[in-house]
DNA sequence: GATGAATGAGGATTCATTCAT
DNA sequence: TATGAATGAATCCTCATTCAT
């Protein structure tokens, strides 16, 4: 009488996948429970099983693009090499997972609106930003002091780099038949190292 | 004798108006036709006497935001001055709006989400957005031209530029406490100026 | 001064035409105040000044159309000839006037449902048919009487020509491709007078 | 362990019977979902759950209607006897069945009007009258063959059979204090047979 | 007489959630 | 655990009617 093994994450699991594909569709305020029910294949008893309600399940979607992102930003703390090598490397990464952040933009959109009327929403947003600043200014502060970088203000030049990473994604939702991402980013990251490096 | 004075016009924006603050507060699909009927101090009928359904008072807003904005940046185009100057004046007159362009963030954000599933609202945006291209590549353009920047790729650039400025406003409506807006702004014009301007 | 020329009766037709159109596309219920309006070329407050409600519409139409067919029905009794002759006659003008008649039977319809619910309706439709049985019944006396027909059952047979009148024309309704309604029309009456006429 | 037992046939007639009764006193336009919530004792939600819409459950009404009828006339085809013994079978069945008929005229008023703007109910409505003519076809043409009728047309004979049957449960809708149904059922026949039958 | 903007009760439909099995 | 039938509050939109001009 071995115990049945625990399905429960696998459900979990199954369930903000086809989650996430029908709010990419419809957006969080169209899609309708039975549309989760449908692409995911379970029943509507399942889904109440395990997530309490829309909104719970929203809640751990974000959750789940969260940690992703963040992971993904923290790879490049693991480097050990100049800022703008560090700053390379995360420009490579975004590139490498341009495609797979793509598709989430819809939903991200939609915990953009919500932030503003949800408190945690909105702080979840916030940390998640928050966390990409702790990241960046201390590679600003790095390339100051070892004098690869001019002596900028650090938490404005992190802040215009976030700025300049989320709106590049936006405009290449509009125009992605125009813009090669690949050589934005890097022409993005030209820029800004021109006005970060020292004159040599 | 005298023909009842036309409304209309007053009416609609009346609507507008009532729409877009209900919006801004609930989101576009959590916005009850009756909370505009509330809050524009008109009836049910009057609402649908001038705008079809929900769905036409959403995209007429999108037409007034935008025609707003739109003249908000064409306002650069009127001056004669070097390329600097010229970015340096839509920098100036950004920050002189930010705070009419705020609370209109909101809205966007539904829109940004919208327009994923609305062709017609996919359009407008981008249109608006080719819009600020259009404008800004003439810019850089005169700018190297005339011996002021470097030879960078123009159209990139302007891309750069404009994920900038909506990354910036983005990043201000979560950090609006620490974020000093006007010196943010600053902060990033110097940032790309330094990267292209000639070196001396 | 003279006095402008009384119009009211002339705006009436043209609201009662105009009402009739439409309720024909549409039926009482879907038809929409609106519609009347528009095919009418009047104004909504002129609507409402020839008449008090969509209700009023609908009952001058009703007796606009039973007006029109007791007329048609009375030319008969005009006739100065044999009982055989008469029906001929009837059936005569029943086609000559059937691609006048066959488009008011949609409106036809509403009116019977009509009758289901307002007593009203019901008694003018009573009327009507008892109209056409007060002319029809004398005449098959008259053939009993001077030997044309068997001594069938008066009102009983009365009823029946009724009967196959209002029904033909529903059937012609249905199958105006494969029904000749003139030939129908004969063959009817031929048929019904063969059960009517003595024996030779 | 033991399934539900599966429910759903019976919800349905409970609500097609609830239905019935709703339009047959309001008519399809004036009838509220709410009507008919009330009469089926089932909730809204669980109407909504068995027919997509109040016209899915007005079609569903027309079928069954017409299943019943046509069933009801095919009843004669099993009579092995003479044309003359299946059209007094016809009226015989009629009018046995004449009480259960009557009540369903209302709504077969809205049918008739609405074949006129739905394709589908025109559709079903003409098929169910080809049905009649179908049956009663054979049946003249039997009467003829085997000399029992004179040689007269036969689908115009039938029309003129339809539509005698028609119209007369249509004055009798009006009638009915006036009008004995079982004696004018024969009475109409004894006129058509008198037409019909060969002179001895 | 005539206009047409404005009213607001009414009604079809949706959908998150529940709960008996 | 899992099912899916059932619930009913919520919401968009319609349209007969009114009335200030």
């Amino acid at each position: 009488m071995s115990p049945r093994p625990d399905v429960s994450e696998q459900r979990k699991d199954q369930i903000l996948a086809a989650a996430t594909k029908v709010f990419t569709k419809h957006g969080f305020s169209n899609a309708r429970m039975d549309d989760i029910v449908a692409e995911s294949g379970l029943s509507k008893g399942a889904l109440y099983w395990y997530f309490d309600s829309k909104d719970a399940i929203i809640v751990s979607i974000l959750d789940q693009i969260f940690d992703y992102e963040t992971a993904h930003v923290h790879e490049i703390l693991e480097i050990e090499d100049s800022a703008q090598a560090k700053l390379e490397v995360f420009v490579d990464t975004t590139i490498r997972d341009i495609e797979k952040i793509k598709p989430l933009m819809p939903i991200l959109f939609d915990f953009w609106s919500l932030s503003v009327r949800k408190k945690t929403i909105n702080q979840a947003i916030k940390r998640y930003y928050q966390n990409f600043l702790d990241l960046i200014e201390p590679i600003i502060e790095q390339g100051i002091e070892q004098g690869e970088f001019r002596a900028v203000e650090v938490k404005g030049t992190a802040v215009a780099l976030g700025a300049i990473y989320e709106g590049t994604i936006l405009f290449y939702l509009y125009f992605s038949d125009t813009i090669d991402i690949e050589k934005q980013f890097k022409s993005n990251l030209d820029l800004v190292l021109e006005g970060l490096l020292q004159n040599p």
